[in-house]
DNA sequence: ACACACCCTGTAGCCACTACAGGGTCAAGC
DNA sequence: GCTTGACCCTGTAGTGGCTACAGGGTGTGT
């Protein structure tokens, strides 16, 4: 299998492959006479698990963590489960934060009071309001 | 107001603030005859006026037009609108996929049947099912 | 013989910072 | 007067996860 094979296999770019490569993710796989690169299916499946795990915004780093419980199936799972567990944080806080910005941008937005000069918009008016020490739209329920 | 004074204010580290003079953000400030930079009331007013945006997770090219309007109150205020429309879109196309993610580690942690060895663990064993075919925990709720 | 699609390596760019290295300046305390 | 420590300066490199070249080589079809 060459790589534009096997790009389009795991739905990927080429690049990103030579790049999981390149930072040790995927191991080398050999060469053809002509110098371009032989995939085999082990690694369509390595790739595809790394697909899996950055499609759930898995950090690579933490992939490569994955990787090894999978190449040594007699460490503890515990690690795993884990890993899994402070990812569902991220996500969670992640998430938090993007609820209150989106509330305050619902708030921003109801602000323009549709003048066509941005010396009167509501929008400029509000995102300078911190600059002169008012209460905000935005920062009233900011509480990071 | 030197750049420490500067960044206590605005509660930004002062090496951020020389990254936004950098950048053409933030004017470069007058200097004190021993080199350091001597910042006016603007330059808050301004610095304030970025970190609320960012703070709304408006990037900083989105910033530098938003200053643009700003600066010339003539122009047409329904590019502001637009802009906030834009990041408003935007965190909601992300809140979307966050919400999924969520789902899918959930669906995915509820996978580990706590045997102490990575060979039986549920949840390598469902991050390696796109590899064999299998339906996934993930893939069927996994719309794009 | 030529066009065109693919492959190779190596390097630089993206975003918004952050973190040095290696120096200079200033005020307080001994 | 000398040291200590906090601050300031410039310039460069690193972060993550790719993406996009530049400048070449290879393979296939007409």
């Amino acid at each position: 299998m060459k790589i534009g094979e096997l790009a389009k296999a795991a739905h990927v770019e080429a690049e990103t492959i030579r790049y999981y490569e390149r930072i040790g993710l995927l191991p080398a796989p050999s060469r053809s006479p002509n110098g371009y690169r032989a995939y085999a299916g082990g690694h369509l499946e390595r790739l595809a698990f790394i697909r899996h795990c950055r499609a759930l915004d898995i950090a690579l780093a933490d992939v490569a963590q994955l990787l090894r419980f999978v190449d040594d199936p007699t460490t503890d799972c515990a690690e795993v489960d884990a890993l899994i567990d402070t990812q569902l944080t991220r996500v969670r806080a992640r998430l938090d934060t993007l609820q209150m910005l989106e509330r305050q941008l619902v708030a921003l937005r109801s602000q323009c009071c549709a003048p066509d000069r941005a010396a009167q918009c509501g929008i400029l008016h509000e995102l300078e309001a911190p600059t002169r020490g008012d209460v905000c739209v935005c920062h009233d329920e900011h509480a990071q």
